[in-house]
DNA sequence: GAATGTGAATTGTTTCACAGCA
DNA sequence: TGCTGTGAAACAATTCACATTC
């Protein structure tokens, strides 16, 4: 999962999972590829497979929602698109804010996922003066001390932070204090909200680490066995200060030894 | 969670629950930056914090590395540091290739979080001809047609997918032909690939759809029922066609009615 | 005394398998 | 007959709480 999520309680919201929140908008953009091939009913194996998942699931994930399928038959394509799009929320204007223009934030601008979903790019926002009233992706920068200003007068609840990792608190602190309660960040950053504020973070590089873990076992047990026996391209290790030679990790005793 | 697995059996690699690989880059990220302070040690209560888990939570994820702690003191932030590492991987250097060369894989591509944690982009591929050639990022983008002989000169095992929606499929079967066993996929498709092979998806609108459920829901109970009541700016709703008007979901009955 | 490491309890998620309905 | 909807079973993740060790 790219993703998590801080604060909120662990509690389903009016019954729906977290888990399977999670895969609505997995279900609604291969419900919406459907009814672009105006595909009238569709069984949940037939949606499962569109969407990735499993038939079981994908029955129960519905079954919060209500029940919207026919038996023997399956479900109505344009029918479900609409239940979970209100579900979602989708099925109102979601103006949102862009803190941070760099090349991530002008990708983000530029992204046309957004605008087809109900969000709306309110407002683009950058600390650089040299940025402001360029425009990227036909919308004029706005400096930062306009944030406060920016949002209440576009109503904005949802705010994206893809500025430097230094910036992102301050800039989070802002959006908050200016009423947004939903953020999504881009920064590798811990960001610490009150109550009430969702986070959901997207890390790239933790992706990628993520990738590589399971990479590296697929090299297979051959491969470790042969860094533990000779060298590798370990970073320079160099013995560890402290007590402690005698610690253990499942695969066998580790020197006690650490990157320079 | 901005992020799913595609195959892959749900068994633990070598023990260690996915739920806690996925946090381990956190802590990673954590422990860096107490490492750049120069903090020698760290208790489970203080990385937890900074990591933004709970202690309990980071105690067990730590249990299944090994016994890494000392009691009445905490843990050793450099050799945890290179522990993480190692579990994760980072001790190799991972030449990456970003196929896609748009907006989101330019920046990508000039994104520092990679290079900074053991991965390098050692090649940039696009479709297009006009931009063979170009640099971005300092490093020439190569045409797709060498895709196969890019992969296996650079012995890239990790491909980054930033095509269009359209182009991801096709992208994705070369590079797994030619070698690739990790893709993370930014385009909004659902990959299919080979028994082996690992895919994570990070889908910027999910996010987003994720964020404006709970916002819906926080919005409150008040307006799910002024919007029952009265017109909103719901998508101009047109009467279906099909059977059902008897669907029920758990929030009353509903319309039969839709997006237009 | 302080903080780790971990069994046991709890909570959440997935899968199974089949009753019930069109 | 075919496919949904859902209890019940299996599995996974989280949290508790405390014995253990430094």
């Amino acid at each position: 999962m790219a993703t998590g999520r801080t604060h909120r309680p662990a509690t389903r919201s009016r019954g729906i999972p977290e888990a399977t929140v999670a895969r609505l908008p997995l279900y609604l953009r291969a419900l919406t590829g459907l009814s672009e091939r105006s595909v009238p009913t569709v069984s949940s194996e037939e949606l499962a497979a569109a969407a990735g998942v499993n038939s079981a699931k994908l029955r129960k994930d519905f079954s919060y929602l209500g029940s919207y399928g026919t038996r023997g038959v399956g479900y109505d394509v344009e029918y479900l698109v609409y239940q979970i799009s209100r579900e979602l929320g989708l099925t109102q204007d979601w103006p949102v804010v862009i803190v941070g223009i760099g090349n991530l934030g002008a990708a983000l601008a530029n992204y046309g996922g957004f605008a087809s979903r109900g969000f709306r790019v309110a407002a683009l926002i950058d600390a650089d003066p040299a940025m402001a009233g360029k425009p990227v992706a036909g919308i004029p920068v706005q400096h930062s001390d306009d944030l406060e200003k920016i949002i209440s007068e576009n109503g904005v609840s949802i705010g994206v932070i893809a500025t430097p990792a230094g910036a992102a608190q301050p800039v989070c602190d802002r959006l908050v204090a200016a009423g947004v309660t939903s953020i999504l960040n881009f920064a590798p950053t811990v960001l610490s909200v009150p109550e009430g504020v969702d986070v959901r973070k997207v890390d790239l590089s933790i992706e990628l680490q993520i990738l590589a873990f399971h990479e590296q076992r697929k090299a297979g047990e051959d491969a470790a066995a042969a860094e533990a026996g000779g060298g590798s391209e370990v970073v320079t290790p160099a013995v560890r200060g402290g007590a402690a030679v005698d610690r253990k990790g499942p695969d066998g005793d580790m020197p006690a030894v650490m990157p320079a």
